[in-house]
DNA sequence: TTGTACGCGTTATCAC
DNA sequence: GTGATAACGCGTACAA
């Protein structure tokens, strides 16, 4: 179909160079003269040339390709992960093929499938739903972003002191009693990154013998459920701790900011006696009618480390004599703390 | 480097076929007997064949890969627009290699070289940088969504009727004046398709004889910058209308979500002679402190729709004798109206 | 139904 | 500095 592509072959029949000056000229053009380097030039512009990195793969095998499983875009979270993610093109070089997950194993396996058969040279994981273990076997580089991290290399938010910092914050506050209300849904899943922020709460209020309460509790995806779950919790709050000063930990900005208008349209103002601290620090955070204290993952250092430590493995591999890691390594983002209207008041 | 990959050749060497029948087993199986597609089948399994389609696509062109520039996915609007159109996968099967563009020109065109590189089939552009005429000259099957889109298909939302429909919601609320706020910065870019939305406005408001004024002003991007902007024209409306019913048409729900928080703290409720209309239906607009009506976008059917349009023209590339578009084509989905509490009240 | 031989466009190896 | 030739792994006439 159409006209042909112009190659190498083209270019050296038209330059009297072979296809391997032709080559060279691209990979290594400080072994040609200048003048034979201004000729090759000349000819690729007066033929158009387009490179054809399909054929240079098939060549040397590096395709240059980085697979990412992420969850959602719904998100800012994620959104602004594969954002900072994606901007490491800039640095690294590496391109991108995305595939958003929607929870089943067996569709992000045929994901994974479909990635390996390009060739990928590294995949990063955002999504919680084939375990580690398995992931490991595919026996590539691999670099999992707040999830189950066990048995693969991974980038993680230090929530342990995330947790810490946001009670330390209520507590800081006179809070009587502080209450933390998180979505993840067992107690007792230490493998889930997020788990450390239920850790570091229950942890400073033991150490600091503070009134608490951990909620645990499941609250679907749709905004109206939320609402629902979090307009009960509301007024169980209320009445159970009435006469006390209540500092509220809720894991995430977008249930933070859904709380705060719940509270804003029953009081009219964030009484006295509510102190509140998100998670995330998602533009809603700011942007809320009342702003949020919050929690801030720094997103653009997760995704460039995430990057960096699988360009690091992916370069281990192309040595000739590669060592693989001994055992997965894992880094740890420090979140920052941004104090706004819901402690500091108005 | 490490362990050989495994090959069409080793699968015909243990199973003593050819080649070419185990290409057949992955491309017509049913060209083979099915004893035959079982003994072929166990060898992938007993070899754990790995299949590589990057050779593939240097023996007969086909890629599967779509190549997408998006401005940011800072803005749920294009965040769910990427959702909608990598969850097309499912559907179509094409790859999508993603850049987010950072609004330069030349970093743009580098982002489309590598792209072509990679032997994309197709081109998605949602950024406004680079004008269509150039996108035509790639010579290569492009849809742009929502941008200048002269000389290259492409699908928008009917912005006209976005901006009439609301604008005639606000009029059936018995509005002295309506008032619409827009960012975009020059009042005769009619290139642009968001123009359509000022020009819904004017129409709507001429033909039935309503007092109205069109404010049109980059506001920039920060929060902080947007508050300060939009603070300023609450002031100005506030006292220029006075004692009139004032009906706002704001042309996103991000604006519309931090004017609404600027009333509220103003006056702690939606005075009564305050309606609102945003654009987009935002996350934010369901989730604002009073739930904000606005205009949404079908970014699922601009997804689908778009990744139609372009997979027709790359099907028609491929015939021995495609003949090429006679002139673009442009697709247009209806907006749909949400009624929430700021027109109708609670 | 199956096999042979060649092409896809580049890089790697070894000569000169 | 430069060139010839063989990979890379699969698809596709054409033949049998």
């Amino acid at each position: 179909m159409k006209k042909k592509n112009i190659t190498f072959n083209d270019i050296a029949e038209y330059t009297h160079f072979s296809k391997t000056t032709i080559s060279r000229y691209f990979n290594d053009p400080d072994s040609l003269t200048l003048e034979n380097q201004e000729i090759i030039a000349k000819a690729l512009a007066d033929l158009d040339y387009r490179e054809n990195k399909v054929a240079r793969i098939l060549a040397n095998g590096n395709t240059e390709f980085i697979g990412i499983i992420i969850p959602n875009l719904f998100l800012h979270y994620y959104a602004e992960m594969l954002n900072q993610i994606l901007a490491t093109y800039e640095t690294f070089g590496y391109k991108f093929l995305v595939f958003v997950g929607n929870g089943q194993e067996e569709t992000e396996r045929r994901y994974i499938d479909e990635l390996l058969s390009y060739k990928i040279e590294g995949l990063i994981i955002l999504t919680h739903t084939i375990p580690s273990n398995e992931l490991a076997e595919l026996n590539i580089p691999i670099v999992t972003i707040e999830r189950e991290d066990k048995y693969v290399c991974s980038v993680n938010t230090d929530n342990y002191m995330g947790g810490y910092q946001a009670t330390s914050l209520l507590a800081n506050h006179d809070c009587d009693v502080i209450i933390h209300i998180n979505y993840i849904n067992s107690p007792a899943n230490p493998d889930v990154p997020a788990y450390g922020r239920v850790q570091g709460f229950l942890d400073f209020c033991k150490e600091h013998h503070i009134k608490h309460e951990l909620i645990l509790k499941e609250m679907g995806n749709t905004y109206e459920s939320i609402k629902n779950h979090l307009t009960d919790i509301l007024n169980v709050i209320t009445e159970k701790y009435s006469g006390l000063k209540k500092g509220l930990f809720i894991s995430n900005d977008t249930q933070a900011n859904i709380l705060v208008n719940l509270i804003i349209r029953k009081y009219g103002k964030l009484p006295d006696d509510f102190f509140l601290v998100g998670f995330d620090n998602s533009p809603i955070s700011q942007e809320a009618v009342i702003s949020i204290s919050t929690i801030g993952q720094q997103i653009d250092k997760l995704a460039y480390e995430a990057i960096k430590l699988l360009v690091e493995q992916m370069a281990e591999r192309k040595k000739r004599k590669p060592k693989p890691l001994e055992k997965p390594i894992h880094k740890v983002i420090t979140p920052i703390l941004f104090r706004r209207e819901t402690t500091e008041k108005y």
